[in-house]
DNA sequence: ATTAGCACTCGACCATAGAGAGTGCTAAAG
DNA sequence: CTTTAGCACTCTCTATGGTCGAGTGCTAAT
């Protein structure tokens, strides 16, 4: 964090325009385009002295030397802080009239508790609107709650593992066990373990398996042993996948209108993994976090610039929403379309 | 489909000579060229001419008047004619040791039975691979028989409705039910309607349950007659999604070197309905189709070349896998490509 | 402290020239 | 009669150089 002191009022406004100038279209910022554009009340060569020095302190540089200025990561921080401290609301129309829209939606998808098409819509719908990669991370297992598992017998061999949740999340699996069996072993032992966890976070339930697994082992038979096992594969696929969506649209930014950029792009989304352990550190952090190009400790990552918000139900933060985007990110529409849209998903789960 | 009379041997030469060229290289190709690298035993000179000949019956073009030559669709098509017809069988390494692979991949996702997994495999491979688009449609309903819908309560007024088919496609989703139900109900209508239709195609039962419907129409309870929507309902998912997968692979294709061909591109791939009605005219005929750009009937995707094959369990063709690339296409490979993948999959239906 | 003025820098743009690749045509050779 | 060598011609591509304009830093005046 970069003390809001360090600059002036004057230096603030110029860091200000020149961002903002730059935001709305990637050119380098020249003192005269601000000087008339942004009228500070301060000639050409004022803001030119002030736009050196806010180059030795390293909130801009310089393409070559007779360019204008576009920020720096630090001269992005500085203007990310000062707009997340003044809370500046100014009113956005259009992204006012997408909330109503995406909010009746996700509440249309939500009457057929489909959580998987709520998330992938609402991805979708954001990547659409800003052209940034809109990514969610599923609730994680302390938040997700075991209604039921079913088994359903599909072969000799094979059962088919359903996962229900309270949350409406729905998985199903073959899975192969090497002995036989009759469906109603299966439903019997089913029934029990139903009975005993439902209600439970599935992070409980699993800790609860293992621990009956380690203690009772060899005294249940072969089947009410393997059971556990099924139930055990099946509650791990419950939080694996991430929602991601938006690369298409992000061929719309003039930052990708280059071949090599697309395809560096393209790379680093397709990491899922490394993208849901940047995410996970957000979790339990209130409000939007903002993460700008070489912050990202993520190597991989480090030409994006993250908005992330989570969402959550009464009691506790259940997952992340975010806005993967070029260093010249829209960072204060990104904020509030995050903001906003982690607060609709927030409102389906009450 | 043109005579292959309509050349001699030496034109044919020429000819084949020109396009293996343009599709290893996107170069236009000239006269000199083709003399020195194909070594044909004629000297440029002559093969000036035959070119000019070639221009005019308009199987070639040029781009401006001293540049080479490069291929029409005119073109295109009698050289996929000529290699369809010699069955020209180059052993390509590569390709056999990713067939090896392939297989021993689909057969171990086949354990599983998961044959979304599977072909969501094949399609990534196949585009890896080639970069070009992977595509295979499901089988469709006259060859999917139904094993078995199970009906799961969710809430008062909601359904989990699953699906299973013996060729391992599992499906579910959550449906409402406007009036309130038990579940011992329910379980005794899908054990009813089970083991009236197990066995049958989707097809057929979909028949059968409209025909019932419209016959005993009020006869049963309501919650009979909802009971065989939600089956019709959850019939109806079983065959409408297509696997589709490699945008990222396309761009490193020359061809797709320049961001507006991948717009073109991802905007044709992602009419996924008028890929899924393109293939399906092929799924009655038997072995490699070939369609070249503007032989396509549909404008949308005339810029598109593409080779399809169907594959099929014992009695009949199921659905159909097919590469879609740009007009210069690699042929040859991706005939062999899409033929050997065929049969991979036929051979996880015996 | 601010600003007007000015010399300087550097990329963008444009026109021009020359090289190179390829053609079509003609005339000679087989 | 077919093939080929030779040649003039066409067209693209690249390099070059010159001009323009935007923007800078510095200095001197306000």
């Amino acid at each position: 964090m970069i003390s809001k002191d360090i600059l002036d009022d004057r230096s603030k406004k110029v860091l200000c325009s020149v961002i903002e100038s730059y935001i709305r279209n990637p050119e380098p910022v020249g003192s005269r385009f601000v000087a008339r554009r942004y009228a500070l009340g301060f000639s050409s060569a004022t803001i030119r002295n002030i736009m050196a020095d806010l180059e030795d302190i390293g909130f801009l540089s310089q393409p070559h030397t007779s360019a204008g200025r576009i920020p720096t990561d630090k001269g992005y921080r500085f203007y990310v802080d000062y707009i997340l401290d003044v809370h500046e609301t100014g009113y956005d129309e259009e992204l006012e009239q997408f909330l109503v829209k995406l909010n009746n939606n996700l509440e249309n998808i939500r009457r057929d508790f489909n959580i998987n098409t709520m998330f992938s819509e609402a991805t979708d719908a954001i990547s659409t609107l800003t052209n940034y990669i809109g990514v969610i991370t599923p609730p994680r297992p302390q938040c997700t709650t075991l209604k039921r598992l079913e088994l359903i017998r599909y072969s000799t061999n094979q059962v088919v593992a359903i996962l229900l949740t309270n949350e409406g999340i729905i998985i199903n699996k073959i899975i192969y066990i090497p002995l036989s069996y009759v469906q109603d072993d299966l439903d019997k032992i089913t029934d029990y373990l139903n009975n005993e966890y439902a209600g439970n976070t599935l992070d409980k339930v699993m800790s609860l398996l293992t621990d009956r697994v380690s203690i009772e082992k060899d005294q249940y038979n072969n089947l009410v042993n393997k059971t556990i096992r099924i139930y055990e594969e099946a509650l791990s696929l419950a939080t694996e996948d991430i929602f991601v969506s938006g690369l298409y649209d992000a061929i719309n930014l003039p930052d990708y209108s280059d071949i090599s950029k697309i395809k560096e792009l393209s790379k680093a989304i397709k990491e899922k993994h490394l993208i849901l352990r940047l995410l996970n550190e957000f979790i339990d952090i209130e409000g939007v976090q903002v993460i700008i190009g070489n912050e990202n400790p993520i190597s991989e990552l480090q030409n994006l610039s993250i908005v992330a918000s989570t969402y959550k139900d009464k009691q506790r933060n259940m997952g992340v929403i975010a806005l993967l985007g070029p260093r010249r990110m829209d960072y204060s529409r990104a904020i509030h379309m995050v903001d906003n849209v982690a607060k609709l998903i927030s409102r389906t789960f009450d």
